[in-house]
DNA sequence: CCGCCTCGAGTTCT
DNA sequence: CTCGAGGCGG
């Protein structure tokens, strides 16, 4: 082939290249399979290989390989990279509106831009004639990094424009939430430091020097801003901006909105605080713009923030606050946990004052100290953790932390739990004396819960009440309670006592599977019980059944047979079981309800979320009656993962690991 | 004996 | 929800 014909050949495999590339990484439209797009590309390397004169800087090759470098070089920012003021609620929001009402002509019309804040990496990226010549980290908002290579790694950031202008563009460089726990699993098992967040992770990644781990790691970018180059004309609008940056060939998130009022600003703000865990990318806040440029102008800025905009943040998700102490809880079967007690902090909308630490050795782990400041956050959105110490802000005054050498609730001497017969030192300390009084105010309340027996409106409290006034020593108990028991206790007036005495009344009977798991036998939790309960169909029979006879139980292997056989073994568990007898309990055995030939037989399902038609015990029974296997953690061999309202990370590794997932009403219809 | 799949246990706040 | 550990198949 001559050179002028290669020429021809390589223009025009860019420009079929570029454009597979766009329909894939800008309109999420993939229109061929990878192996077109790689056959593709070795016919470009090859031609590049063979005329190295008609190599171009927008070739898609200069997307992979690649040096790593010494360290980054410095840019001046042609444009100067604002930040924005911040505002975390509707009030703050309204007195903005107020602000800059006063700064314009009264009775003008305003328009609000409203666009998703994500969580990364902010970054100017600089075209000539079309052709991407410079990327650069915000830095001080005058100078930044200059990252270009890295950023040629990111396949939705195009090497050249759809039209050949030239303009600076602003963007946020992110890495999805799938990605970071992938990466994450990585590091942990490289023993590498997890990054604490997307934004971390994005910046981590783009700081990288060797720009073929930034090729790994697939990041994506949005682009929100042309902000240059300086005495350009600019859109008029900021909405027009973004419909311009999107023909220009950027890629531009979709869920961003023109509103008319503050009002319903403030409602697209709430909107996606509920939604926001729907998108692969995390959300910290929208960000609001005049949307008019003439305004902006007027406007202008102050400080290091343009003042026709601000960021509207949701409820921190992260907040730093101080241990102030780390106090130990007695468990139900006598095991110590650290509790860490907060300064008390405002945390994605709640008030954070406890966190758990599990164990000594996640204490260890932490390097944590009582005094210490920290970072928590909430894990799933619901149960705060300790994420990591700020060891910088150490005064000295700080007291390790020592696991007591006997309990806080009763005195008896701690000793750690054996892992084996062999391994007496597992991770857990547990309070040595059986009949500890928080052990067994536990135990109580664990079998009245409702997961168990679920006796309602028996609580821990009321549990506690009980105990203190002697009425209470033991399960067994709350079946001879009476009224005029309940009377004299304070919170307990006619009505509150009938319906407790009611509750008690109305579980007499017990299905056996309930009961079983309401006794609180150590490794017997909510599927042993049923396992055992199906098994041998009465409570006699398991109570009479061998370490081997309870062996051939599926799932019961030597440890738990072990401990269930030692439960009933016991003289003060028999004479409970005797006494629930007198109180006139009925312990109902087991039919076999699971049904083969149901539309799940052998399908294995898990749930994440929140169902809207039916709470999770009833899924769980439609599952069982379906034939289908419930299930609590998701693998390879799960068939199903039904998706319900927030869900948690179990979505997010079903589709890792490429498993069905249904939506609520597709789970309905399955059932049928 | 190892590694994967589950289950159990403990936990926060409104 | 997360971590630890029991069960079991390879």
């Amino acid at each position: 082939m001559d050179q002028a014909s290669a020429k021809k050949r390589v223009d025009k495999l860019i420009e079929q290249i570029d454009d597979l590339r766009y329909r894939y990484h800008v309109l999420d439209d993939p229109s061929v399979t990878d192996a077109v797009y790689d056959s593709l590309g070795k016919e470009l390397k090859q031609l590049e290989e063979q005329f190295p004169q008609l190599r171009r800087t927008d070739s898609p090759l200069q997307r992979i390989g690649g040096k790593p470098l010494d360290k980054f070089k410095k840019v001046q920012h042609a444009v100067r990279q604002w930040s924005f003021n911040d505002a975390f609620d509707a009030a703050e929001v309204r007195q903005w509106e107020q602000r800059i009402r006063k700064l314009l002509p009264t009775k003008t019309e305003l328009m609000y831009s409203c666009e998703l804040k994500i969580d990364g990496l902010h970054v100017v990226l600089k075209y000539e004639k079309g052709l991407l010549v410079n990327a650069a980290t915000r830095g001080d908002g005058k100078v930044g990094e200059d990252v270009t290579e890295n950023i040629k790694r990111i396949q939705s950031i195009p090497l050249r424009l759809r039209q050949p202008v030239s303009v600076i563009a602003e963007g946020e460089v992110w890495l999805s939430i799938e990605q970071l726990a992938a990466l994450n699993r990585e590091r942990k098992l490289q023993g590498l430091l997890e990054f604490a967040n997307p934004r971390n992770a994005a910046a981590g990644t783009i700081r990288q020097l060797d720009p073929r781990i930034v090729a790994e790691r697939k990041l994506d970018c949005y682009v929100y801003d042309w902000s240059g180059p300086p005495n350009s004309v600019l859109p008029a609008t900021q909405f027009e901006e973004l419909q311009q940056l999107k023909t220009l060939g950027f890629k531009t998130n979709p869920h961003s909105k023109l509103c008319k009022t503050i009002d319903a600003v403030i409602a697209f703000h709430d909107q996606w605080q509920r939604q926001r865990t729907a998108e692969p990318y995390w959300i910290d806040g929208i960000v609001v713009k005049v949307n008019e440029r003439e305004q902006q102008e007027r406007l202008g800025y102050v400080g290091k923030a343009p003042r026709w905009a601000m960021a509207f943040k949701f409820p921190a998700e992260e907040a730093t606050t101080v241990v102030e102490d780390i106090v130990v809880q007695v468990g139900r079967l006598g095991t110590l946990t650290p509790v860490a007690q907060l300064r008390p902090v405002q945390l994605a909308g709640t008030t954070v004052k406890r966190a758990t630490l599990h164990n000594e050795d996640q204490i260890k782990r932490l390097g944590l100290k009582i005094g210490d400041t920290v970072v928590v956050r909430k894990a799933g959105d619901i149960i705060p953790e300790v994420v990591s110490v700020l060891v910088k802000l150490r005064s000295g005054k700080e007291r390790a932390f020592r696991m007591p050498s006997h309990c806080p609730v009763c005195g008896s001497a701690i000793e750690r739990r054996a892992i084996t017969e062999k391994n007496q030192r597992g991770v857990a300390y547990v309070c040595s004396n059986k009949n500890c009084y928080a052990q067994d105010r536990h135990r109580i309340a664990h079998f009245v819960s409702k997961r168990a027996v679920d006796v309602e409106g028996f609580g821990e409290k009321i549990v506690e009440q009980l105990m203190v006034g002697g009425l209470l020593k033991d399960a067994a108990d709350v079946f001879a309670l009476e009224k005029n028991d309940l009377l004299p206790l304070e919170r307990f007036a006619e009505k509150s006592a009938d319906n407790l005495i009611a509750a008690i009344a109305a579980r007499r009977t017990i299905a056996l599977p309930k009961f079983l798991f309401g006794l609180g036998i150590q490794h017997v939790g909510e599927e042993t019980a049923v396992a055992l309960a199906q098994h041998f169909g009465s409570l006699e029979k398991i109570s009479a059944a061998t370490v081997e006879q309870l062996s051939a139980v599926a799932d019961v292997g030597p440890v738990v047979a072990k401990s269930i056989a030692e439960w009933f073994a016991g003289k003060k568990n028999q004479a409970l079981l005797g006494k629930f007898k007198t109180f006139g309990v009925r312990i109902a055995s087991e039919q076999s309800q699971r049904r083969t030939g149901g539309p799940l037989t052998g399908k294995k399902i898990v749930v994440t979320g929140t169902l809207v038609s039916m709470s999770r015990e009833e899924a769980k029974a439609a599952v069982r009656t379906a034939g289908g296997d419930w299930v609590s953690s998701v693998s390879k061999n799960t068939d199903y993962v039904v998706v319900g309202e927030n869900p948690g990370s179990k979505a997010t590794q079903a589709e890792q690991l490429g498993i069905m997932r249904l939506n609520e009403k597709e789970f309905l219809q399955l059932l049928k």
